[in-house]
DNA sequence: CTGTAGTAGTACGTCTGTCGTAGTAGTATC
DNA sequence: GATACTACTACGACAGACGTACTACTACAG
C-alpha cells in the first residue's frame, strides 16, 4: 500500500496534470486518479477538496460553476498559467527527489 | 529547492539505509545525508531526533550510548531484524510510489 | 411516491511529521 | 574566558491528509 505521508506533496501535481488539457471537477479528478493508479491509490474526497482551496488560493487554479447533469452541481476547475509554471517546477522537484531517494533504495532488497 | 512535503515518509529510510551495515549517531547521519545528496537536501536536527524516537518506539532501532570523543555524549543506534524488515517494505512502496507519480509527471516540461 | 443508489461536494475536528527557535552539555583551541 | 565545534533536547507552531458525518440533487425501481 501506498502511504499518504509518501504521496503527501504530490496531490497537488496529480490533481494539475489532470487539468492540463481541460477543465474538470473534484468527482472526475478523484475517479481519473483512482483509474491511472489502477485502483491502487485513492485520493479522500477530503483531502481533494482541500487541495483544491490551496490551489486557488494560491492563484493556480480556478473555479467556475458548472451546468447540472445528474446529482449535484459541479465546481469545475481551470489551470491558470501560474499554475502550470507552478505544474513545472514541481516536476523539475520530482526529478530531483527521485536521484536523491534512490540513493537510499538499495534494490536488492525489492526482488 | 526539495521540499520537505515531499521527503516525508522518506526520512525512515535514509535513517535507516544509513544504519543496514553498521551503528551510528544522529549528528553523523545528518552529515551523511547531507554529503549524499551534495548538498542538495539537510535533514533538520529536530526532523533527525524525532525521526529516531519514532523508530525506536516501533523496535525498528535500539539505541545505546557510546563513549565520549570529542563533545557532548554520542546515543548511537543499530538496525534491529524488524528494522530491515520495514526497510524492505518501505522500498517496495518506493517502486509503488515512483510508478505511481511517474504517470502524473510530463517529462516534456522538464527539458 | 417512497426508498435506494449514484453523483458531487461541505463541515469539523484530529493526527502526524516537519520545522523554527532556543537552550544544554561537553571538548578543544587560542 | 571566549569562541568554535560536537551532539543533542525541549517546546511550540503549522500544514496536509484523513475519518466521520452530513447536505443536495437526480434517476429509477417497486
Amino acid at each position: 500500500m501506498i502511504g499518504s505521508d509518501v504521496i503527501r506533496g504530490y496531490t497537488d501535481i496529480m490533481i494539475l496534470f489532470l487539468l492540463l488539457n481541460e477543465p474538470t471537477y473534484g468527482y472526475e479528478i478523484s475517479k481519473n486518479i483512482k483509474h491511472l493508479s489502477d485502483g491502487e491509490y485513492t485520493l479522500k474526497e477530503t483531502t481533494l477538496y482541500s487541495a483544491f482551496g490551496r490551489l486557488e488560493r494560491n492563484g493556480y487554479i480556478e473555479s467556475f460553476p458548472g451546468q447540472v447533469t445528474s446529482g449535484k452541481r459541479r465546481t469545475y476547475y481551470r489551470i491558470t498559467e501560474s499554475g502550470r509554471d507552478y505544474y513545472r517546477d514541481k516536476c523539475r522537484e520530482w526529478v530531483q527527489t527521485k536521484k536523491l531517494i534512490e540513493k537510499f533504495v538499495d534494490y536488492n532488497e525489492v526482488e
